[in-house]
DNA sequence: TTTACATATTCCCATATGGGTATATGTAAA
DNA sequence: TTTACATATACCCATATGGGAATATGTAAA
């Protein structure tokens, strides 16, 4: 299991824990993340790259796309996510980026993804 | 509120995420901390002085000493160390720390603090 | 009013970090 | 086998960070 203190440095980035709470929803690709946050694609696919080095999500390819997941193993990890979600309207960011991503569909411009079911 | 990243940068840290995990329990005075914890005098002061600033917890001085306390108003902090406390076994470090506050007496060579009941 | 103890702060440095820009790699369609 | 799209990586830089050593400040006892 990580240190701690492993996690929360990875908690403590905006980006990072954006990513996080919408993967806390459901798995997502990478251009729908940068669609979602409106963020540059450098930016996002770094930061993956941090959280999956520390094991906090899974990806897999689908043709082009790389699909992000949350791995759940982590019990620590899972609680802080649990505790934001419950209190999302107290965080303004957040809650933005959940109606995005209940809608993404229109922010999804610089992607052609289309994903029936997932 | 304080920003979730701004508590989990602190969080990420070592020895504040020992010094809150021991506030957790009980209040303490700086020498105190130094003793059971086994770190230099100014790293525990400059830690505390972060944790104060975001108001995670507060000092109240004593004559010679000044304690420090946990502020409970962020329910995410103490979500998040309930969590870890619920799992000490599975934290060395935590673990060894909480055994050496049971004894604390014992590591306050340093400061000749006598609390008979605070 | 010295002296001793407790705590805070300053100064300095090595390192870590996040991000932007550009580019490389991977995949599939034309 | 080009072309286009999706993603990853490399390079560079400004800044933040943590900590050690020394010193300053605060408090009370001698």
């Amino acid at each position: 299991m990580q240190q701690p203190t492993s996690v929360f440095k990875l908690l403590s980035d905006e980006t990072r824990l954006r990513i996080l709470m919408l993967l806390y929803r459901e798995p997502l690709c990478v251009c729908e993340l940068v669609g979602i946050l409106d963020v540059p694609q450098p930016r996002i696919s770094k930061n993956l790259a941090k959280l999956r080095d520390l094991g906090l999500v899974e990806d897999e390819r689908r043709e082009k796309f790389v699909f992000y997941a949350l791995r759940k193993e982590n019990p620590l990890l899972m609680q802080v996510l649990e505790t934001l979600g419950k209190d999302i309207d107290q965080y303004e960011m957040f809650k933005t980026d959940y109606q995005r991503l209940d809608i993404k569909e229109q922010y999804l411009n610089q992607c052609q993804i289309i994903v029936p079911n997932y």
